[in-house]
DNA sequence: ATCCCGAGGG
DNA sequence: CCCTCTGGAT
């Protein structure tokens, strides 16, 4: 995509989402890190419906140990991939404490050899915890920046790299939640609606999905 | 490349 | 039923 057409494309997303901010809920910097490892094919809400119970006694590494992988498993029972997250929880959340002072690290490397973060969530914290100009690249803006040709790339990490030197200041704190929240609830993957995108015009995407017609009288139509 | 694996939507 | 959801480890 074009330079000026980034600006717009970037201008009219940020008018779209005034206050981009995660929609994963925690109370502190290890809650957010716990949560974003539990969001792995996960949906934010369905994560936040197990983290609530979960983070309103549990809150720090320390408790998280004490509560234990069968008591951790007991909250999030509804999150798919749980069993190798509750493992992972508890492994991270041990390692925190015997390393860093049960602090959660501002540092990439040092995130990503926890157990259970890989690139994309380590960015995700130092982005939402650290206010660090990172792009986390998901399934949803993986989509977005090939669909829309913003930042085509064959692998996250090329996406990412792109991402990276096309986005320009003033929209790279946030250009990650833009992109996120414009993917999950206008750019979807299985029907994108396409009528009511407000960056259509600079997108190359060509089966645009048509308005939904309207409903005449309220019911469905019969055979 | 494959496995982990639950809820919600179509 | 099938697909998708802020992936990571092997």
């Amino acid at each position: 995509m074009k330079k000026g057409d980034i600006v717009e494309f970037y201008s009219r997303l940020a008018e779209e989402n005034p206050h981009p901010e995660t929609e994963l809920e925690s109370v502190n910097d290890y809650t957010l890190l716990v949560a974003v490892v539990l969001s792995a094919q996960a949906t934010d809400a369905g994560v936040n419906r197990a983290t609530r119970a979960l983070f309103a006694t549990v809150d720090t590494p320390e408790k998280m140990v004490a509560l234990g992988e069968d008591g951790l498993k007991q909250h999030i029972k509804t999150i798919g991939l749980f069993n190798s997250k509750a493992k992972n929880v508890i492994a991270l959340s041990q390692a925190l404490i015997a390393e860093h002072g049960s602090q959660v690290p501002a540092d990439r490397d040092a995130l990503e050899k926890l157990p259970g973060v890989g690139r994309k969530t380590a960015n995700v914290v130092m982005n939402v915890a650290f206010q660090q100009e990172t792009f986390a690249v998901d399934t949803h803006i993986f989509r977005i920046c090939n669909r829309t040709g913003l930042a085509p790339g064959k692998t996250p990490l090329a996406v990412e790299k792109k991402l990276d030197k096309a986005t320009p200041q003033p929209f790279r704190l946030h250009a990650h939640h833009w992109l996120i929240l414009h993917g999950r609830y206008v750019c979807k993957a299985r029907k994108p609606e396409c009528w009511r995108c407000i960056v259509a015009d600079l997108c190359r995407y060509k089966p645009k999905t048509a308005e939904p017609a309207a409903k005449a009288s309220g019911k469905k139509q019969n055979a």
